[in-house]
DNA sequence: GCCAACGTTGGC
DNA sequence: GCCAACGTTGGC
């Protein structure tokens, strides 16, 4: 299994969202970035995520589930982008903030500290359970 | 194919 | 709300 961290604006798309969702699972659209889409693309079923909340809040609050792979977009008329299905799985106990995250020297690697901009992106198995760990 | 201009993202 | 970082676009 491979792990991975997807952001998004809570204003746009919560955490609150995700769960009231049909099935708790919704399409993760949108992504109009080439790596981000790469990132997607190596997604496999079964994969966790965490689910990062950008701007305001800045913090990993929950984990879903990749329940589909990779498919294009049909609202990406480049025909270029796609997008996976996810379900949440549950969220953290205590949301992990990205001033946490940064101040933890293991995850100086951490394509989320490195690439401040990337909106899909791989988290090794370990950082994934240490960020687990860290929300309690 | 290069690169300047421009737009967007996201932390602060 | 500002601005730095960075991706994308379009002229040449």
């Amino acid at each position: 299994m491979k792990y991975w961290l997807v952001k998004s604006e809570p204003d746009v798309w919560s955490w609150d969202d995700q769960c009231k969702a049909k099935n708790q699972t919704t399409h993760w659209d949108g992504v109009r970035n080439a790596q981000a889409s790469n990132n997607l693309k190596a997604m496999s079923k079964g994969d966790r995520c965490l689910f990062y909340h950008s701007n305001k809040e800045r913090a990993v609050v929950g984990i879903v589930e990749v329940v589909k792979e990779f498919y294009p977009d049909p609202g990406d008329e480049s025909g270029r982008f796609g997008m996976v299905d996810v379900k949440a799985v549950e969220p953290l106990k205590n949301p992990v903030t990205l001033k946490q995250i940064k101040a933890e020297p293991a995850f100086e690697q951490l394509a989320l500290v490195r690439q401040p901009r990337l909106s899909v992106m791989p988290v090794d198995a370990k950082s994934f359970k240490q960020i687990i760990r860290m929300s309690g």
